[in-house]
DNA sequence: TGTACATCAGTGAACGCGCGTTCACTGATGTAC
DNA sequence: TGTACATCAGTGAACGCGCGTTCACTGATGTAC
């Protein structure tokens, strides 16, 4: 797609040349004013006349750079992904406990959703139609979800569930072994068929990115459910939000998603 | 808006006339068509001219029914709402216990959501840009609201929050009054400006359609809280599903989203 | 029951617009000798 | 260091398309007397 063209067949050390040095800033420039255009008619309406128009060119020229209308899509999807992804990882990375930055995480995702709602329903909104994603946009879809995840493997090992689902009103006895010492993973029991698809999961994500953090925590299959299911609720939380479902109600909806990211926290064991 | 013309000045009691027959059914037919292009081409691509030609019928034609576009699109919307709505009240006014009656209205929700996914994102998706949504669609998108909060209603009043969210640790001593006979409402403790929020929106509730059904249970506050985050949730799983989010890693969804039901049950106190 | 008139549905042509993409071209930039 | 050639960016015209909406019209349906 973009820069196959001219990068080809040439010697890698090299000072680039004021051509390429031209061709990678308007690369950059079509995005920036695409992504511009997206945040005024939104990503169907999307049109390459208009953004090279607004950048004083013809609209022929712009296929030097991307050689489809889907082409510069994918590379503003795989932005977005790459942008909210970054900002996930930057908060699981900072200071504080593993609660402490699951709530820096979530309100580092709303954040970011807030301030480019445009580009958040890209990529979380209902699908453009006619577009299909390339593969190209796994990896940095990946980034917000394994960010959660690598914050998930903190998760007390020895936890579980507090009470089954089914067992309605048997009281959960009081010394548990792990009721005085940190926080518990909460919710129905996990087994079965979901169990498996977890195991499998948390093979694969074993063997790749996962390993590279933190190679001698083992991912719990039960806590990857709860993982994949907070990561669900924090963008229908966000979702409802910016699409204005909580008008009317919950809106401004920062008391309700602070509370919200709290539960979801004790949920999910941290 | 539609059906504004004709309609105007006429004796209530009376036998439709042959033309408003016609003009009725050719109301609805025009919908029904243009509900199929929307699962064809997504919302921003219906066209007016398309959903004509399809009917055999000369675009201009279609202005004598709907005055424009947006006025198609806002009778799409209401419908959708309305379907889903429908579909969520007849849930939650079958039978069992309060809780089976949450899980078969989460599956009813999500069933719908899977066999019309197009009027599914039509509403809960991305907004269409440019397009407005009208006062008449409010109503109609209470529906799904209004019904979960129905079951809420139901959410035993004496229970409280299991443990707040801080007291990390702090054991939950036994003896709770509500231990024994029934399910707990869970999650952090709802105080200031959410429970602001919330008790303004329980007595609007009270004062409107709320009262119809129930009027001599109250609608708690936080129960009131814990909905509107499960509410945003169960459609957070739902969006993830149908719009591939969960492609790779829990799909097919049905045991995942299994699982999140009973855990929002818990959380929401049934 | 019949007739004059009003209402309305549907037609067909037109307006003005914007779109994605292709293509032969010109002129500037870069490369090899 | 200079020159011949190759590469590439950007142009401008064109193709073929579809869109929403307006408007004067014809002919069928309904209403009032």
């Amino acid at each position: 797609m973009a820069m196959s063209q001219g990068t080809a067949a040439r010697p890698a050390n090299r000072t680039a040349t004021a051509r390429e040095r031209a061709r990678a800033e308007l690369t950059r420039e079509i995005k920036v004013e695409a992504r511009r255009q997206l945040a005024r008619v939104g990503a169907a309406a999307l049109s390459l006349r208009s953004v090279a128009r607004e950048l004083g060119m013809v609209s022929s020229a712009l296929y030097r750079y991307y050689p489809s209308k889907e082409d510069l899509l994918t590379a503003l999807i795989i932005d977005a992904y790459d942008a909210v992804g970054e900002v996930a990882e930057q908060a699981v990375a900072g200071g504080g406990g593993a609660r402490e930055r699951w709530v820096a995480a979530c309100q580092a995702i709303r954040g970011w959703a807030r301030t480019h709602p445009h580009e958040y329903a890209l990529i979380y909104g209902s699908p453009v139609p006619g577009y299909r994603a390339p593969e190209a946009t796994i990896g940095p879809a990946a980034r917000v979800p394994l960010a959660l995840i690598g914050l998930l493997r903190e998760a007390r090992p020895g936890a579980g569930p507090r009470r089954a689902p089914d067992a309605a009103g048997a009281p959960d006895a009081a010394g548990r072994p792990d009721a005085a010492d940190g926080p518990e993973v909460g919710g129905p029991e996990v087994g079965g068929v979901l169990n498996e698809q977890a195991a499998a999961l948390a093979a694969a994500i074993e063997g790749t990115a996962g390993d590279a953090v933190q190679p001698d925590v083992p991912v719990r299959p039960d806590v990857l459910v709860r993982g994949a299911v907070a990561w669900g609720q924090l963008f229908g939380l966000i979702s409802f939000e910016l699409f204005g479902q909580y008008v009317g109600s919950f809106d401004p909806a920062d008391e309700l998603f602070r509370y919200a990211v709290a539960q979801m926290a004790q949920m999910v064991g941290l």
